[in-house]
RNA sequence: GGUGGUGUAGCUCAGCUGGUUAGAGCGACGGCUUCAUAAGCCGUAGGUCGGCGGUUCAAGUCCGCCCACCACUACCA
């Protein structure tokens, strides 16, 4: 096999949030595929960093009153920890915010200019007079359009679904200071897409670049229409990278972003004495992009074409993950399924989840769902029932002992049989089916336990004409049990690890390891490899994250004063009288029925009851956020006396009272016990 | 509404280019064992392979329609 050369890399986590266990999908199935290739003898190098540009930095930096590379240090390290603690080990973890970034973005963009696909004109926007800032379409709030709901942002409607411009809302303001937004118009610069399409079509369609789902959508969408201008700058103030030719303009967080990958591996190429055009420039290096499937269009669409224009060696492939769900659900910060990396850290060992991920990660793009019963059960039943335990119940045996030469005529055949299979394990790795490699090696365990049944070593140490033979059976065993611990390296380096120390093995472990068996090690004394799963714990990181989330509010809200986020995203209201209040009926009632609107992505058909045999159907948008099975019973708050609307799938009379920014962020009103359905609110 | 995907035992899934009585792991139940972190082994139960129709000597596997669920998308990067 030719040794090949392997740049690998990761999309770059926001530098405004933490790693969560969503993130780890991605920086694990990175990890297993490196490291099996790392495991094959191929020279395979890592490279990430933090994404860092953006209005979001800007603001989050002007509100706790510090530079913002002062929270770009912070969150670095904050990430490289957390990573690290995983066993997700890069060459360089750098920034986007570096002098080896801006200096290649500089390249690209000479490059873009020279080859005349930079479009100028000008971009009529929104622009907040107090803040002095131009404001994207999610920083304006205003009325729907269409259903009239307020404080909806400037792109859609959470409530009816509505699209429209930001010009469109009813009485906008900025989600900033609260200002009414004034129009303004800027010159914009623009990367022409279109001259790239032939291209393009042919580059994303090419068999192994991609999975197959996403070649096929960008063919259906994107590729399927002229390819739009793609606007790359934003005017001052924004936090990143100012476009040389244009002062007062900056680029667009996507176009310095990708770049990164490459300025990572300029600053260790600087570091070690390394050629960046060996890496970068070379046929020869293969580059392995792992993404998710929600920006998957800037890797395929927009980076293929930089990197064409800018002469850097285009991406070999586009690995592309789903999302991580939990229990069935998106994550959520209410439940605490939203569980940021250092949170499982706490509770948890990383090899679990290195392996349960393992175990559920294909190369499709599907989600996928952490069940954590199954996360439990799967961890325990699999590792430490059937792979440690193997170990477990017969080194002790022959402890102290050197390996004897291994008994090939001994074992039926298992070891042999277990190396025929290192073709199809490595063939399911290199193809990230993790999943599959998981199943089939599960299945050489489950038949080394057989092995070990029949042969009741435990027997044969009783006999003492037989402690021969028990060293042959315990022998089998263990090299059985180390071919399996290889096979499980990339995904579980750690226990490959000490395991090859139970067997006092030296020297690096190889995926050649799995077909010859080892003797002469100095078997050690047996001690846990690994603990097990205590759904406790799992109930624990499950209290702590949810605890977490709500202490960060709080502390959120305590740095600014008396204000938090929310209120500082949306202004008071003008003040009214009593007599305003009064108009507005407000009633206790019972949720008697709820139920799901099939065609809706957002609503729930609520039956609610004012007493008195009296009710209301009322259309609510709060689907992503509750259940309807857990809402009948509930006492809650609605608008008694508005105006009844009509709406696709039926009169909706009247409205119930939540709070939060909308999808399943959404809190509705619960009265305190003792109120009854009908009473009114005053 | 559009596009793509999925629907196989209680759960998670495997079933390649159609071919004997449909599989695995986990779980359940019964038994054995007791070396091992209450681990292991053997056995049993459980499936109209979402539904209907078609092609074929033969369909879970191909075609059509329908149903359910999921993702993406809804003029938008």
């Amino acid at each position: 096999m030719d040794r090949r050369q392997i740049l690998v890399t990761s999309a770059l986590p926001y530098v405004n949030a933490g790693i969560h266990l969503g993130y780890m999908v991605e920086a694990l199935q990175t990890d297993f595929w490196l490291r099996f290739q790392r495991l094959r003898g191929h020279e395979v190098r890592y490279f990430c960093g933090d994404d860092t540009h953006g209005t979001a930095t800007m603001l989050r930096a002007q509100r706790e009153g510090r530079e913002p590379e002062a929270l770009l240090d912070e969150m670095k390290a904050a990430h490289i920890a957390d990573l690290n603690a995983f066993d997700v080990v890069h060459d360089n973890f750098s920034s986007t915010h570096t002098p080896a970034n801006e200096a290649l973005v500089g390249e690209f963009w000479s490059a873009l200019r020279e080859q005349g696909c930079v479009a100028e004109r000008d971009v009529t926007q929104f622009f907040d007079p107090e803040a002095g800032i131009f404001l994207a379409d999610r920083f304006i709030i205003g009325g729907c359009p269409k259903c009239e709901s307020p404080d909806q942002y400037g792109d859609s409607c959470a409530n009816c679904g509505a699209t429209y411009e930001p010009t469109e809302l009813i009485d906008p303001k900025s989600a900033i200071s609260g200002a009414p937004p004034e129009e303004r118009s800027h010159r914009h610069l623009f990367v022409e897409l279109e001259p790239f399409h032939e291209f393009l079509d042919e580059w994303t369609q090419a068999p192994g670049r991609m999975p197959p789902e996403t070649a096929n959508w960008l063919k259906g969408t994107f590729l399927a229409d002229a390819l739009r201008d793609w606007d790359i700058s934003r005017p001052a103030p924004y936090f990143g990278i100012e476009i040389p030719d244009a002062p007062g303009n900056y680029f667009y967080v996507w176009l310095d972003a990708p770049i990164g990958y490459i300025a990572a591996t300029k600053e260790w190429c600087d570091e070690t004495g390394e050629s960046l055009d060996r890496w970068w420039r070379n046929p020869d290096c293969e580059i392995h992009h792992f993404i998710g499937k929600d920006i998957a269009y800037f890797h395929t669409l927009f980076w293929p074409a930089m990197l064409k224009t800018a002469g850097f060696q285009l991406p070999k492939t586009v690995h592309v993950h789903g999302f991580l769900t939990v229990n069935g659900e998106k994550m959520s910060k209410r439940t605490g399924t939203a569980v940021l990396a250092r949170t499982y850290l706490d509770h948890l060992s990383p090899e679990f989840l290195r392996y349960y991920y393992a175990s559920k990660l294909s190369a499709k793009v599907d989600d996928i769902d952490m069940n954590l019963d199954e996360f439990v059960a799967k961890v325990n039943s699999d590792l430490v029932g059937k792979v440690v335990n193997l170990a477990s119940r017969t080194a002790r045996f022959v402890k102290g002992e050197g390996l004897p030469a291994y008994p090939n005529a001994k074992d039926d055949g298992l070891f042999a049989a277990g190396a025929a299979l290192s073709d199809e394990i490595a063939e399911a790795y290199e193809a990230r089916d993790s999943n599959k490699a998981m199943r089939l090696i599960m299945a050489l365990a489950d038949r080394a336990n057989e092995f070990v049944e029949a042969r009741a070593p435990w027997t044969l140490k009783k006999d003492e004409s037989k402690q021969e033979e028990l060293r042959e059976v315990c022998a089998i065993a263990l090299n059985l049990f180390r071919q399996i611990t290889v096979y499980l390296a990339p995904v579980l380096p750690r226990f490959a690890e000490e395991s090859s120390r139970l067997l006092g093995l030296e020297g690096e472990t190889r995926w050649e390891d799995a077909s010859s068996p080892v003797e002469g090690g100095e078997v050690a004394k047996f001690k846990h490899l690994m603990e097990r799963v205590d759904p406790e714990k799992v109930q624990a990181m499950l209290d702590a994250s949810r605890a977490g989330w709500e202490a960060s509010e709080a502390e959120a809200a305590a740095a600014t004063g008396s204000t938090d986020e929310a209120f500082d995203g949306e202004p008071l209201e003008a003040e009214i009288t009593i007599d305003d209040f009064v108009k507005v009926d407000l009633r206790v009632v019972e949720i008697v029925e709820a139920k799901s609107v099939p065609k809706a992505n957002k609503l729930l058909e609520l039956t609610l009851s004012l007493g008195g045999g009296e009710t209301r159907t009322v259309f609510a948008g709060i689907k992503k956020a509750y259940k309807p099975e857990d809402l009948v019973g509930r006492m809650t708050v609605m608008v008694a006396n508005l105006a009844p609307r009509k709406m696709k799938f039926g009169l909706s009379e009247g409205m119930v009272l939540a709070a939060g920014p909308g999808d399943s962020d959404i809190y509705i009103l619960s009265p305190d016990s003792g109120a009854k359905p009908g009473q009114r609110i005053r």
